[in-house]
DNA sequence: TTGTACGCGTTATCAC
DNA sequence: GTGATAACGCGTACAA
């Protein structure tokens, strides 16, 4: 019952090899004869050998471990983007070990000491609280996701062209005034080039257009309510005119959705909405949203191939240090639906 | 810079101690004076160690590793519930490896066989494809949530008691016809009581109901095409009386609701619409919907504890063998807002 | 209170 | 092709 572990000794004993040849049969099993590879696999299966990674590790230095510390799970992009990371296992064989940020920098410190205790191979950030340059400083192979990154390398949505998507869908549709209404971006944070996009096609084209920047709230009743009052400033300060409205995420889009059905029961012409990220949200509002589609799966990817290309790079005689930073941006696409024309 | 990592034999160079006694300071420190804590703790600074929790668990057998399956993190159900999961370790200091389920029994064997390499202590599973019969084979600590669990231990909803609710809930509002609409479940899953305590409860009230038992699809506009079919045969069948639509998840009770809405532009007075889960989108509905709430949290806390317990029984001298399975069942919450009465 | 010696399960370095 | 033997970094009797 409480099979005490069989190892590389017991096998050795078992086929009259020794370990360094049970090692071998792992490792390199061409170096063996076909007749005792067979010997030994056939003891694996009589003795019930269950391997041990650890042991592994602590010899060859090589821990197979990635680390990712990931603001939340409630927000869908990050779910989705965890969701896409994980599934790069099967793609490079890296497993993952999983922490969800606090927002307090000294937890999210320990975090990382924990994972590096851990000896992880290289880490994936998608948490804001710690900055890059300390980050940077624990010089292990790094990769964020949509966070500031002066200091590390990073993948992020091309943002500018989102929000450049979005305007002239919206300029398309025929509206004569476009709102762009998003949280105060810091300007380091990759989602800031939105607002900057937004502002360029607009002035490019010389439409009408306005920033609407301020705390959105982090609950739905609260953003509602922030949003009913924006909705009423809009309505009242553009009468007669259509509006494009250019919400921050496909969560706001929808709730500006839901406001304006409650107030007129369907969505009137003169009122275009474009959303951002291609949540489930987005398709499953009353009306399909449009919206701008981050792919998830491509960034997930993408980042995990630059932190898989680095943790090589070290496992090279002479690693040659990495020259200069490495920025990926990945391209939106658009998504129109029933909220645009 | 490529500092070779310190371990306690440099520290104990450093402070002439022995490494032992550097353990010590580590796992007893009680055992050394004051003053030679503090010598080895600036020892710590100067060296600037690095803990190897790798070697850690090779030498003493505690990997302090849970491994999670877990089907996807698309549905808000399952990441909420890795995001509570992951959130225990604060309280039990254990670090969780996570893998995606893929529906391969293979796969997903290979997945446990890569977790018990690692040296898990222990497993909780949310994924459905392997059988628990296999599952308790493995011989190490193991919880379910919310699957087959027959020879398993595991945690799920009081799902009997969240059909009742629901129910009640609908009866109450006026309610004279009473559908609930599902997919087929097999009467192992846990989540198969919320048929039956719908049927007990109508029966039990004497009140007219149907069930809608049929594949719902996996997508939006599958489940929304097959939903309208069902929405119109429930309109057709039972014209002029108030209809209490209790479904089978928000997903679904959101997909109906736009379905009502884009119909009438409105809910009508005799329609009622009862979800499960008490996802985001119930609240983020045009109209918040009344629903069930599953009590995540606790159950990723109830599951964590489960799963603790056995793990810590397992390090004792003479680890008693668990008597008999355990099934936790968490009572879910009814949850009123504006789709009843 | 502190130290010695060995074990944990695997890989790496030499030999043969 | 195969085998000793020494790492890898830490824990733990057992001794002192």
């Amino acid at each position: 019952m409480n099979k005490k572990k069989v190892t590389f000794n017991d096998i050795a004993k078992y086929t009259n090899f020794s370990k360094t040849t049970i090692s071998r049969y792992f490792n390199n099993p061409d170096s063996l004869t076909l007749e005792n590879q067979e010997i030994i696999a056939q003891a694996l299966i009589d003795l019930d050998y269950q391997e041990n990674k650890l042991a592994k590790v602590l010899a060859n230095g090589k821990s197979e471990f990635i680390g990712i510390i990931i603001p939340n799970l409630y927000l869908h992009y990050y779910a989705e983007m965890l969701n896409q990371l994980l599934s790069t296992y099967e793609k490079f064989g890296y497993k993952f070990l999983v922490f969800t940020g606090t927002g307090h920098e000294e937890t999210e410190r320990k975090y990382i000491q924990e994972l590096l205790a851990y000896k992880i191979e290289g880490m994936i950030i998608l948490s804001h609280t710690i900055p890059s340059r300390e980050l940077a400083s624990y010089n292990i192979p790094i990769v964020a996701i949509e966070r500031e990154d002066q200091y590390i390398n990073s993948v992020n949505t091309d943002n500018y062209m989102g929000a450049v998507q979005a305007t002239s869908l919206l300029i398309k549709s025929g509206c004569q005034v476009l709102v762009h209404i998003n949280s105060d971006v810091p300007e380091k944070v990759p989602s800031y080039k939105r607002i900057l996009g937004f502002k360029d096609i607009c002035q490019e084209q010389g439409i009408l257009h306005e920033l609407v920047l301020r705390d959105l709230g982090s609950s739905y009743d609260k953003s509602r309510k922030i949003l009913l009052e924006i909705f009423n400033y809009i309505k009242d300060k553009y009468p007669g005119m259509k509006k494009g409205l250019f919400m921050a995420n496909d969560t706001h889009a929808n709730i500006m959705l839901n406001i304006i059905f409650n107030e007129y029961g369907t969505l009137p012409d003169d009122f275009c909405i474009v959303g951002f990220d291609d949540s489930p949200i987005a398709s499953e509002a009353v009306i399909p949203i449009s919206t701008v589609g981050q792919q998830i799966d491509k960034i997930a990817y993408e980042a995990a191939e630059l932190l898989v290309k680095q943790m090589d790079e070290r496992k090279k005689r002479r690693p040659e240090p990495q020259k200069e930073l490495v920025h990926k941006n990945i391209t939106p696409v658009l998504i129109r639906r029933q909220t645009t024309f």
